[in-house]
DNA sequence: CGGTATCCTCTACGATACTG
DNA sequence: CAGTATCGTAGAGGATACCG
């Protein structure tokens, strides 16, 4: 139950987040929703991916974005970031225990987003 | 499977969501996605609620936010407007059978949340 | 009460080119 | 291969005021 306090344009404190449970849902979505979050998670679900194929798996995600994305990832403990080797360079990302408890969730979307046949 | 084509600022054609399971991760979260969506949705799972009451349940998001999201939420067939009285005017929102087939999917997003005392 | 209308800022995202 | 740097734009989201 954290909330913290801003200053607005006028140099008044205003509280934000005075959490209850629906705020829980923000803080998830924060974690999981993103333009393509839930995608690379889902794409890791299996084993790791280097980063050209994740890209190119995504299909339609720049470099820079899916680069945010998993920096972001990595910083909340959801994705680790492995060299293999350089020389050539190459570079895995795969899945935290915590990254993985979040499959089902992804997995519960997918199904849910499928069966309703949901137009774009 | 739906594929679209765009026109790039160069004229060339590039094909949008060649889609495959993700794709439908980022489809369901365009619609439980987004700022205030999902706690709309879950704010509905009991009862029908007044508008003014959902923008007080949200603590932060301005009536311009939730009158948006509930707009998108009407279109999409997840919540349905109902008009109680006029004089004076009194509204409010229910969840369709639809809107209520994502309630699985948010608690589950809630209570994984919790469980990580996940940082704003 | 249940919204609209306006204005404004900020940042998310994309295109493109370049680097170690 | 795995990124970084730069630049540009659309639109998401907030503050505020007003309306039927």
């Amino acid at each position: 139950m954290k909330s913290s306090v801003k200053i607005d344009s006028k140099g008044r404190k205003i509280v934000v987040d005075a959490c209850n449970e629906p705020c829980a849902i923000e803080k998830g979505m924060r974690l999981i929703g993103g333009k393509w979050k839930g995608s690379i998670i889902y794409h890791l679900k299996d084993e790791p991916v280097r980063f050209n194929d994740l890209v190119r798996l995504l299909g339609g995600a720049t470099k820079k974005m899916v680069d945010q994305r998993l920096k972001e990832l990595e910083q909340e403990g959801m994705v680790i970031r492995r060299v293999i080797s350089d020389r050539p360079l190459a570079v895995t990302y795969e899945l935290t225990e915590f990254g993985r408890s979040a499959l089902g969730i992804l997995e519960l979307l997918r199904v849910w987003s499928e069966s309703h046949g949901i137009e774009l």
